[in-house]
DNA sequence: GTGCTTTCGCTACGAGTCGTAGCGTAATGG
DNA sequence: CCATTACGCTACGACTCGTAGCGAAAGCAC
């Protein structure tokens, strides 16, 4: 969220309950309507704000419906539980878990649609929701490496390279899973991806 | 695509032609315009039909983008390329190239957003675009295990949730690859998918 | 050819949504 | 008290939606 006036302190300040009451109800609306019968105007409603104080702080439907659904991911945390493996387990089942419900399931991959004709958007999203997932891919591979399960990075664009795949391989799998199979990312479903990723590296790296 | 007569044989046949040209159109105004600028409207005057025409034979925008997208998918073929690692890459490679067209980018994420909220419409996803893929899954790992690659099925009901687990794998990667981290499925990128995928798998058959 | 049936193109329509402008009021800081 | 900004509310033209009604066109059966 940008502010217009970086060093604005005079005038009556934008509510902040205002903001956190809007993207509620744009969740609310995701469940309830679907992307695309959610209006502006029923959002408006439901949060108890006037239309005009939408577009006064956002420019339109995409970039509203990105921000309610980046919030969705501000619980992601990267657990300690010992071994790389089990991490990875943890991490991806708080995934699976957010993208079973349906205000995630709505919005992320519309507005990831509309992203594919809009730079802006595009920018946006990977601020909002890709870096912070992928932070923890790296956290994750660099506690792994402190442990001796993974070898250490000789080459830093290899190791880049390495985090980006596995991070699209991961999050890919379980919004496929999630969204397109349309079947649960349940724990034994988990396990088994995991088992085959991490072999899958462990080889892979030698 | 439903007949609604299924044995009518008097009257005007619909025009073929119009059927290509609408779903032609569909995916050209996909490219112009997204998904949600989208209207019925302009996809009738890009085919040179009329608006009730559209009406007639789909239900709405979401069903018409269905069928438009799924005619992508058609190209889709396995080929014999003597190893599971080269038949693999060759058909992520092909995947990859569809999902580089823009009006693929736009529409499928969309029909998939939408059709979190509308079990028809997942249905038809699942018929018209899932199951052919799967297909290819399921020939190329036999066709691999034929070959001595993999371990012939023990038990079916394993056998099929590693075929669902490996379908979810690839095509989730490539989609996030492209449309999420708006990178390219590039022959090096696949190539690093198909070594930690069939490392993983050998490992984890064991 | 003569009917019969279905599709087609076209026009028109009410209903709904969009995004903006205008205005008076509320809430801050100087 | 005053300048400044945010807010709620109303109204508006422009656009899209999905449907209805009509006459014309294109097939098939006879």
């Amino acid at each position: 969220m940008q502010r217009r006036h970086p060093a604005s302190r005079t005038g009556r300040p934008r509510s902040a309950a205002a903001d956190t009451a809007i993207l509620a109800a744009t969740r609310q609306a995701l469940v309830d309507l679907g992307w695309s019968k959610l209006t502006l105007s029923d959002v408006a409603v439901r949060a108890g704000v006037a239309k005009t104080t939408l577009y006064r702080r956002w420019a339109g439907k995409n970039e509203l419906v990105v921000d309610a659904v980046a919030e969705l991911f501000d619980e992601l945390t990267l657990p300690d539980r010992g071994s790389l493996a089990a991490d990875i387990e943890g991490v991806v089942l708080q995934f699976a878990a957010i993208l079973a419900r349906p205000e995630a399931r709505s919005g992320l991959m519309a507005v990831v649609a509309e992203a594919t004709r809009d730079e802006a958007l595009r920018e946006r999203i990977r601020a909002s929701i890709v870096d912070r997932q992928k932070r923890l891919v790296i956290a994750g591979r660099t506690r792994a490496q402190e442990r001796g399960e993974l070898p250490p990075e000789s080459d830093a664009e290899r190791s880049a390279r390495a985090v980006d795949l596995i991070f699209d391989m991961v999050a890919g799998s379980v919004v496929h899973r999630t969204l397109v199979s349309n079947q649960p990312a349940d724990e034994e479903w988990v396990h088994g991806l995991t088992r085959v990723l991490l072999s899958g590296l462990a080889a892979s790296a030698r």
